[in-house]
DNA sequence: ACCACAACCTGGCCGC
DNA sequence: TGCGGCCAGGTTGTGG
């Protein structure tokens, strides 16, 4: 599933091929893609468009058009942005294509149809809301602390909330609370100021493991190139569905958290 | 302000 | 081998 370091991974992959050139068409294969009331303009505000940059925020990627407009693209969890030929046959499941002045195409590939495409003219009519970035400067164990504050909810719901902190999802933030031996349902304002400064730190590490690996392929993600990541051959709990502990061998346990899949280690992570 | 949950989608896998 | 049912989960919208 994209999370933040699949987001990254991607924005950096398809910087070179996409700065600079220009939008020539846009086929959409899957209407509902596009969100309304965007639609009837979509193309006209696009097609003729060069891309001038590329960036991210939490899981948001935003393509920005020398209009000024913004093409945002969210992945959701099945998407994936294939870098293709213009005379090359479409992955399977394409749902979008963006024609490149280069016969290069963007193919928009996402088996589950919930990924989404949108201009907007102002970022923050998107991002506005969103929690720091994790691995910003800003996010220190203070903040994260302050943020966490009163809040009763699991820390597993609020480590996922995007505005609380933005581009943490379900996968990362249980290799998080693993890495920092915290139990998944306990509440957010429960946390003492060393286990914050454990899961402060657990954060940053598996995030930017997961970078440094290009993204987890857990099941239909995919880089621009169309080669998998490898970040999901580290976690230790995310997905380990009947497997036991890597380091006190425990079967890893599997519990509902929000109606998501949460796995844990019940012995390293004990409840309070 | 905060918390909880349904809805959106469909392929892959498991057990019978 | 075929089939039914579970599992995967980010975001939005709604209601308490």
């Amino acid at each position: 599933m994209p999370e933040l370091p699949e987001v990254e991974t991607v924005k950096n992959e398809l910087s070179p091929y996409v700065i600079g050139r220009r939008i020539t068409g846009v086929t959409l294969l899957w209407e509902g893609m596009v969100r309304q009331p965007f639609l009837a303009e979509f193309r006209s505000h696009t097609i003729g468009q060069k891309i001038t940059g590329i960036s991210r925020h939490g899981k948001y990627l935003f393509l920005s058009l020398s209009s000024g407009d913004l093409l945002n693209i969210h992945l959701k969890m099945t998407g994936s942005l294939i870098i293709g030929q213009e005379s090359a046959e479409p992955p399977s499941y394409t749902r979008a294509i963006i024609h490149l002045d280069n016969d290069t195409n963007i193919f928009f590939r996402d088996p589950r149809k919930f990924g989404i495409m949108r201009l907007v003219k102002d970022k923050n009519s998107i991002v506005g809301k969103l929690g720091p970035e994790p691995l910003g400067a800003d996010f220190t164990p203070q903040l994260l602390g302050r943020l966490l504050g009163k809040r009763t909810a699991p820390i597993k719901a609020l480590l996922c909330d995007q505005n609380l902190i933005a581009g943490i999802g379900n996968m990362y933030a249980d290799e998080a609370l693993f890495a920092a031996k915290i139990h998944p349902l306990r509440p957010g304002n429960s946390l003492s100021p060393e286990e914050i400064k454990r899961l402060h730190s657990a954060i940053r590490r598996v995030l930017r493991a997961g970078i440094s690996k290009k993204g987890a392929s857990t099941n239909t993600y995919f880089r621009p190139d169309g080669t998998r990541g490898t970040a999901h051959d580290e976690f230790k709990v995310a997905h380990a569905r009947g497997k036991s502990c890597p380091v006190c061998g425990t079967p890893i346990e599997r519990i509902a958290v929000r109606h998501r899949g949460t796995y844990f280690c019940p012995k390293c992570q004990p409840a309070l």
